[in-house]
DNA sequence: CCTTCTTGGTAGAGCGCTCCAACTGTAGAC
DNA sequence: GTCTACAGTTGGAGCGCTCTACCAAGAAGG
């Protein structure tokens, strides 16, 4: 294999002289700048093409001292939430000509805080974390140097803005639809200190109340695996009534509990309902067709961009913004049956039934606002 | 909220002003240089400190004139696959004193080939592109440039070293362990022209002659999706003859397979087997308990990104390596009987039995290379 | 005692670009 | 015909660093 790799890439110098014209004149091409004859435009590109030349990015951002990029700290790759946030933020930097870095903290806050230093390092006009852990104080430092936006986690109290999701209110969506399916007996199976859990936790906890329904709560313990779904449902089934309907804290956990059912001889959901959050697109596999409360994590992406880039520019100050998730109705929920017995499986093999297929595109002015 | 961002970062200058010693000796002090006494290192970094200043990446590249980073072009951030791959990128550059800079290409040629034109630019030092699209002539003219090693995809005829599976022996694997089990009528649901469809289909093939099973052999056509598995499925339940076991060409088609099989009232693997392709995450559910084949994912980015960093330090050629893929036995398959016929649910709620519930620690240099 | 190392430090010339002030030439105003 | 206006272009001073000399001073060697 031969490696004809060029030693040194041609430089604006070179295309000036070939092109016969200043270097100044050259930069105003390549950034396309109005005030150029055509003539001269020509020229320059032409002999830009012919050298094969190409910006060189960081002595053009070193000399504008801005880098028009956006870096991106994403806790953790094998998490397809962060691809459709990152698909968010994208678009929207995008549209304003931002460019995108991106980092992956593998769930690791040593790594995240070195993506962040280099971030620092790199001089990015804008950092947005999604689903960061550090510490608040952590992040609140790097706030003093650029504009930082978190997703999917409030940072109260510091210079950090935030865009997340109503999670209380996502709780209360999946407990009155099991409501309106007469269920009365709901348990839910928590997150543990897992992001999001304490709200969603509280929020079934508050709905249970409002619904009158205070006595029959039952919260059991979890982390948000597939293996604490299942640990949960086990330990429903060892309590003296069972619950008609589960609510777990996410989508991986209810599959958990609903596999567990039905290894106990009972039907999903006609003999007990589940609801799981999140809508993966595990959620949406035909063989398991969860309902599920979905999060708008394009759009949170977008805002959190869009919010950022105002900030740098000096258009908007960076704010907290909590957007409201909806129900994804599925094949997991059905009427409350008086007492739960086992029956043949009649899932139907109907094609999705849904509220709401996709987020809806509720525009961050509709959201709250602190 | 108060934006008491710092107008303008310290440089090298101000510290060394502040330190009382020359630029040079700051500089020393940053990349952290043997030859500087311990006072007046000492001096540097309490300077440093007192000011918060933070070496600009942006500057010393250019000065240096390299970068010490890897440009790593994902394909689809949504898939868990490129996720495993960026961690054993990460891990063997970060070994070698690299830093990776990460660009989603969403499935997008348009967006992937700006994204390599953005490390061009950036002037990386080497770039892994994983389940990359674009023509090999593109990415032969980026490799004209800088380093370039493909995992996921070979690239013969360019410059463009790759890392990938053997994905015909994948199919190999699972054939075997199907016929091992009794099978001898095996269907092939296969990917169409998605990536590696083409050698796992005609590995299928390969085998099932070697095997003396060429006039059972069977394959419809697919394309990756749940849908396309579910489809397939049906189509060999409206043949003549049922297959007794099912490979498809990866795990999302399997579980489309699996959920018409019960639907139509079988059971797997008690009247039909089935054997994914990836064993991604969702093969691993309980609920599903999918036997698949697995890829060294972590592996294959390590190889990939050890192999270029060897290139960039003319430590040696990039080259194409195949790496071997591995069989994990899971719920979905079991010896073959007679005649299909309906049966009560048989599997066990054991946890994984697995030939090897990991990737077998297979080393470069015993894989093929060419 | 002078020479040669060695150690610790420095000056200054870039790296490849942008930005600003200033300059040229042509056109329109009067 | 001069004055202004303006579009188009240019030189040069940085941006914040690294790197290649090179230098001073004390240690080692003869």
């Amino acid at each position: 294999m031969s490696n004809a790799r060029r030693s040194s890439a041609p430089t604006l110098e070179d295309v000036a002289q070939i092109a016969g014209v200043s270097r100044a004149l050259v930069s105003l091409v390549m950034r396309d700048s109005p005030r150029v004859s055509s003539e001269s435009r020509r020229r320059v590109t032409d002999a830009a093409t012919k050298l094969g030349y190409r910006p060189n990015l960081m002595a053009r951002n070193l000399a504008a001292r801005k880098t028009m990029t956006i870096g991106v700290l994403l806790n953790d790759l094998h998490n397809p939430w962060f691809a459709e946030v990152t698909d968010g933020i994208h678009d929207a930097a995008e549209r304003q000509g931002y460019q995108l870095i991106l980092a992956s903290g593998r769930r690791t806050p040593r790594l995240e805080s070195r993506a962040l230093d280099t971030f620092l390092a790199s001089r990015v006009d804008g950092i947005v974390v999604a689903g960061c852990r550090l510490p608040a104080a952590r992040l609140d430092a790097v706030a003093t140097e650029v504009a930082v936006v978190s997703v999917g986690r409030a940072l109260p109290k510091t210079n950090v803005g935030s865009v997340t999701t109503d999670d209380a209110f996502g709780a209360c969506l999946a407990i009155e639809h099991l409501y309106h399916l007469g269920h009365r007996r709901i348990a839910h199976i928590d997150g543990g200190k897992g992001a999001g859990a304490s709200p969603r936790r509280s929020g079934y906890l508050r709905t249970m109340r409002m619904l009158g329904l205070s006595d029959t709560a039952q919260v059991v313990a979890g982390d948000f695996t597939e293996e604490a779904g299942a640990r949960g449902a086990e330990r429903l089934f060892r309590g003296q009534v069972l619950p008609s309907a589960i609510f777990t804290a996410n989508d991986l956990s209810a599959v958990g509990a609903v596999d567990v059912v039905e290894r106990r001889g009972l039907d999903v959901p006609d003999d007990i309902s589940v609801v799981g959050f999140d809508n993966t697109s595990l959620a949406a596999l035909n063989h398991i067709g969860l309902t599920t409360i979905d999060q708008p994590r394009y759009e949170m992406g977008a805002v959190a961009a869009t919010m950022l880039i105002d900030a740098i520019n000096d258009r908007g100050a960076l704010s907290d913004v909590s957007m409201s998730p909806s129900l994804i109705v599925r094949r997991t929920t059905a009427r409350a049956t008086k007492a739960p017995h086992a029956t043949t499986r009649s899932r139907q093999r109907s094609s999705v039934i849904s509220a709401a297929p996709t987020a809806p595109a509720r525009s961050p002015s509709e959201a709250k606002t602190s």
